[in-house]
RNA sequence: GGUGGGAUAGUCAAGUGGCCAACGACGGCAGACUGUAAAUCUGCUCCCUAUGGGUUCAGAGGUUCGACUCCUCUUCCCACCA
């Protein structure tokens, strides 16, 4: 039992430091029935989940289904400072009440994934706020200089002469700090957090505690593009509230290499299970794609439910193996004769006359499933089937 | 506080008086192809009923027949020195 708890925990890991705790921590929870705790911080800035944040909830998930307490942390105090791999945005002040909204939304979504009753939500602010300038100082003696520009990042930015604040020395100090607060006995984080993690045991060893937290870090989930981290501002994203016909044409749009690593992360599937599809694959007894709309289903399901995510599974088929029209196409009305560039514009399936234009010489417009080739053609009264490429459609009545 | 450098389309980045709606790259869109919204190839990529017109190169003025390019001021960013 603790052998396959430590290998479900292990899976898909980038890197786990003081892993003998884990056992201990495991063993403990079977033989005892001791809970621990796992720590995971979470920046209150952001309330748009998408897929790359919830590899680290099924991770905490993982944890709660072998005996953890999560302590969900939210950053309030530290969002203030900004992280340092938040490269050199300045950080809107948020306002509480922005802070209580995004929080709200956050937890709604994370439920999705994690048990809500082996959950503790911890705010940094009820403590940090009482540290005072004089703990703040007594903090921040823990560390030299010199230690701190080991850090990846500080070191490139040093090196390149990329500006530094003094206030960014502290947010791996304050992240640390609620290690120590916490008393959490694992804390998990990106690979990019490594070195606030680390930060997090020296601290806690610094302060007197017996026992420093085990670390365990999960990779940076790649976007839809299979290169970049799965980032919002890159628009590579799979969110966790998209549509289910989006999420699951989403993942199916992604690369056969990249959909392994999808498994590895996202899916619930036993090691084995992708071991097997794997195999299926290499000997040509499994087509990829089969094995990819299992994934998107699976993925379409868990945020949003079964009926959900076999509709969306038909409504691709029918989109795009079959090239048929979807089923819900949004509807315009308009009065009187419409030039054809300004209908798809006020069907919002076209930015500009210019564009529509473009697209109209090239082949890119049809109306009622026929190419249109001239575009000065007049709509006069009737209905109307408006498409642009493949995936963007309007209906519209002109009167 | 002193000195120097910079701000160009979604992003990066060329352009140093007319050839500029502005090279190129990435992104995005469309077409072909495909099991796919992948890969690859091709075209397009400020706006406007358009072989033409309008508005752009941080902002405001100025020089000039003509400015992204020169001058002045303003705002913001960066580096070096203190």
């Amino acid at each position: 039992m603790i052998q396959k708890a430590i290998q479900e925990i292990n899976r898909g890991c980038a890197e786990i430091i003081d892993e003998q705790r884990i056992e201990k921590l495991l063993k403990s929870y079977y033989e005892e029935g001791k809970t621990y705790t796992v720590k995971a911080g979470f920046d209150p800035t952001a309330p748009d989940l998408h897929l790359g944040h919830t590899v680290l909830l099924q991770k905490l998930a993982t944890f709660q289904k072998y005996g953890a307490r999560v302590q969900f942390l939210i950053g309030n105090f530290t969002a203030t400072i900004g992280d340092p791999t938040g490269k050199s945005a300045t950080r809107k002040v948020l306002t509480d009440e922005d802070i209580v909204k995004n929080i709200t939304s956050y937890t709604t979504q994370a439920f999705k994934i994690l048990d809500e009753s082996k959950t503790d939500i911890v705010y940094n602010k009820e403590w940090l706020e009482a540290l005072g300038a004089a703990g703040m100082l007594q903090l921040a003696s823990n560390l030299t200089v010199a230690r701190m520009l080991e850090r990846d990042d500080f070191s490139k930015r040093y090196a390149s002469n990329t500006p530094i604040a003094v206030s960014e020395f502290m947010y791996p100090l304050l992240q640390g700090y609620d290690s120590v607060h916490l008393q959490s006995d694992v804390e998990i984080g990106g690979t990019d957090q490594k070195f606030n993690l680390l930060m997090g045991r020296q601290l806690q060893k610094a302060y007197g505690l017996k026992k420093q937290q085990a670390v365990l870090m999960m990779p940076i989930l790649e976007g839809l593009d299979g290169v970049q981290k799965m980032s919002k501002s890159l628009g590579n994203y799979i969110g966790v509230t998209d549509e289910p016909n989006d999420m699951f044409g989403k993942v199916l749009s992604i690369s056969d290499d990249l959909m392994w690593r999808y498994y590895e992360l996202l899916s619930t599937k036993s090691l084995e299970e992708i071991a097997d599809m794997k195999e299926g694959v290499a000997n040509g007894t499994l087509h990829p794609k089969k094995v990819k709309e299992e994934l998107a289903f699976e993925i379409t399901e868990r945020f949003h439910n079964a009926e959900l995510a076999q509709k969306a599974k038909e409504e691709f088929d029918k989109v795009h193996a079959k090239s048929q029209i979807p089923t819900d196409i949004d509807e315009f009305e308009t009065e009187g004769e419409v030039w054809i560039a300004k209908a798809l514009v006020d069907c919002n399936i076209e930015p500009s006359t210019s564009q529509a234009r473009r697209d109209i010489k090239q082949g890119g417009v049809k109306i009622n499933q026929e190419k249109v080739t001239d575009e000065k053609m007049q709509l006069s009264s009737g209905e109307y089937l408006l498409q642009v490429g493949k995936r963007k459609f309007a209906k519209l009545k002109v009167h």
